[in-house]
DNA sequence: CTACACCCTGTAGTCACTACAGAGTCAAGG
DNA sequence: CCTTGACTCTGTAGTGACTACAGGGTGTAG
C-alpha cells in the first residue's frame, strides 16, 4: 500500500486545516513551512507531510504558542533528536505565561467591574468611570 | 493662586507618567495627544493638562482599552457634552471582551496543563506533548 | 570649551497576520 | 473554440501599539 501524495493546492490546504490561504504563504516566507513542490504552471502542491505540519502549527497557535516557540518545537521535531524534556520545558514556560496573562486580565476585570458598578448610566457628564480613569494607577 | 504651567520636557513627562518617551511622540502623531507648545529651540513643553491627559491614556491602556476606545473616551470628554451612559457603554463592551479573553486563556491553560502532565520529561523522543500537538484541534 | 545628557526629525522594525492589485491558469458551459 | 468565473501567482502595504535607531542640534556642569 503506497502512501497517497494528495497534491493539494494552497486553497485546498487552507480549507483542510482552517488556516487562511494567505497565512500559508506567510509561513512559507518566514520558513516554518517548507517551499512546496510546484506544478508546471507554478502552483504550489502540498502533500501529507505539509498537511500534518500545518495542522501542528495551527494547533500550537491555538494554544497560544508564539511563532518563535513553534519554530523551536518544529526545530526539535525536524532534528529528530529532541528529548521529551526539551519539549516539556518550552511548554511549561508557555503555560506560566498564559497563567500570568490570566492573572493580569482578572485584575483588569475586577477594576473595570468596580468602575462600571459605580456608574448609574446617568444623562449628565459627571461620570465616575471617567473620574476613575483620571485617577492615578495604583493598579 | 495661579495655576502652575510646569513646562515639562518630553523626557520629564515620560518619567512622571511612566509612559515611554517615544510613545509620547507616537501619541502625538496619531492625535490622542495634542501638538504641544515648543521652546525657542523646538523642544516640546508640556503642562498640567498634558500630564493629566497622558495619565488618563496610560490608565486606559493599563485597563486594556484599545487606542480606539481611548480616542472615543477622549472625544467624549473633549467635547464636554458626553453622558455617563456613553462612557458606561464603552466600558461594558470592553469588560465583556476582557471576560471572553479570560475564558479563552483558561481553556488554553487547561489543555496545556493536561498536555504537560502527560509528559514525564523523559530523555527519549516519544513525547506526548508533541503527539498532542499533532492531534487535530477539537479545542 | 568640551563632554555628556538630553532633545529633534524621519524612518524602519516588531508580531502575526491580512488585504490588495495586476497578472496568469484551469475547468465547465455554451 | 471561446468565454466566464474561480482559482492561483507575485510583490507590496496595511493593521495595532509601540520601540529603536541614525544623524543631527541644544543645554549645562565642570
Amino acid at each position: 500500500m503506497v502512501k497517497k501524495t494528495l497534491n493539494l493546492t494552497r486553497g485546498a490546504l487552507a480549507k483542510k486545516t482552517g488556516v487562511n490561504i494567505e497565512t500559508i504563504r506567510f509561513y512559507e516566507k518566514i520558513g516554518v513551512m517548507p517551499d512546496p513542490v510546484r506544478s508546471g504552471s507554478g502552483y504550489r502542491l502540498y502533500g501529507e507531510s505539509d498537511l500534518k505540519r500545518l495542522s501542528f502549527i495551527r494547533r500550537c497557535r491555538e494554544l497560544g504558542f508564539s511563532l518563535d516557540d513553534v519554530r523551536g518545537l518544529l526545530g526539535l521535531v525536524d532534528g529528530g533528536d529532541y528529548t521529551c524534556a526539551e519539549v516539556h520545558d518550552i511548554s511549561i514556560v508557555h503555560l506560566s505565561e498564559v497563567r500570568q496573562k490570566i492573572r493580569d486580565l482578572e485584575k483588569m476585570e475586577r477594576t473595570l467591574k468596580e468602575m462600571v458598578s459605580q456608574c448609574d448610566r446617568g444623562l449628565v457628564p459627571e461620570c465616575p468611570i471617567i473620574d476613575a480613569l483620571y485617577t492615578s494607577s495604583g493598579f
